[in-house]
DNA sequence: CTAGTTATGTATCGAACGGTAAAGAAATCA
DNA sequence: TGATTTCTTTACCGTTCGATACATAACTAG
């Protein structure tokens, strides 16, 4: 199992660090010379351990997602549609201003647009912030099954709008927007929530 | 006055084009050779006539600008707050989803996120978009002096809300949101609008 | 006409890009 | 111990990046 020399660093913490850079700059803005400094490793060792820079973005990516994912599912645990929206928006309020990591969103930030070489991760980029978008959208139609949405709402539209709203916070981290100033923005989307 | 070899180009007409290539694939995406092959002319006809690719891009953006302030002048002389946000917020969906440019806002898809060369480029779209929504706050504090928003409502808050969901619809069209759908987006903001 | 000026096309420039060859170092296996 | 395997370091590959040098073409002024 164990032949051959070990490795000197840990994928999993440099795959963080990569992360980091990605979220700071985009695919396209983030140089190998600038990840492998960042990542404290040479490029043959990124290489080996991760295959490419499109694959080290790719498997980044997959640690983003997850952490999100992880919340949206406790975010959908609450009681009732107007719970699960206010969750929703305020963690990702709070996740898109988190000091500890550059401001703004992964899958908003990564690639919106680029180049011809980097067009696999803008619609990569793309189909995850429509998974989104369609997971929250069940969330909501169970919500009429449960009552607690009146029928004749439209679901996918409303759906659509959080999503819209939520890359819109995305945007507005990536600016001068605070912490207070998101929440205030998700202040406005409750006192419209229907019903 | 016009001394020397005339150009053999319209400049107003190339810049249109590179307007529309930096649309589509951001101020990072956009090389020179791709500007120069969809402007019809060799890089030194582009430095000659423009600068530089950074000059070229802020022309573009002027013009790009200039177009998005003769719209929202149009949409800011409607009668009260509640249509000038919608009349924005219609218009914004159509013009993203113009078949005629490629989807998206350059304000957004320019340079959300880059390298250190481009950082420049990223705060002038990040200060471009505030005025966007400093314009937007204008407007909504002369609504509540005429009385067609309630006194206690959070002004600043809600110009930056719409201006999310502006900016939201913005990514969303970069992904694959129809016209119909971000009119379906507006619905839900006009649906929950206040008093 | 000639002299002066500006734009054009060709053919690059040095720098940075993503990615690797090669040799030495550190582990396991016999 | 020595053979084998794998990772690390250094140096560099070919390509593309933004940007130009240079010779020539097209115009005006005299």
């Amino acid at each position: 199992m164990g032949l051959g020399r070990p490795r000197a660093f840990d994928t999993e913490e440099t795959l963080g660090k990569a992360l980091v850079v990605f979220q700071r700059k985009g695919y396209e803005g983030s140089s190998i010379a600038e990840l492998t400094e960042a990542m404290g490793i040479n490029p043959p060792s990124l290489y080996a351990a991760f295959g490419s820079k499109e694959e080290l973005f790719r498997k980044a990516l997959e640690r983003y997602v997850g952490i999100r994912e992880d919340f949206s599912r406790e975010a959908f645990s609450a009681p009732n549609a107007r719970e699960v929206v206010e969750r929703l928006l305020r963690g990702t309020a709070d996740q898109l201003t988190d000091p500890q990591s550059p401001p703004g969103c992964l899958l908003v930030q990564g690639a919106l647009s680029c180049g011809d070489a980097a067009e696999p991760i803008k619609e990569e980029l793309c189909f995850r912030r429509v998974a989104e978008e369609v997971a929250l959208r069940h969330r909501l139609e169970r919500a009429v099954e449960e009552g607690d949405l009146p029928r004749h709402i439209n679901v996918a539209g409303l759906a659509r709008y959080i999503a819209t709203v939520s890359q819109g916070m995305a945007v507005q981290a990536a600016g001068t927007a605070t912490r207070k100033d998101l929440h205030a923005v998700v202040d406005a989307v409750m006192q419209g929530w229907p019903t």
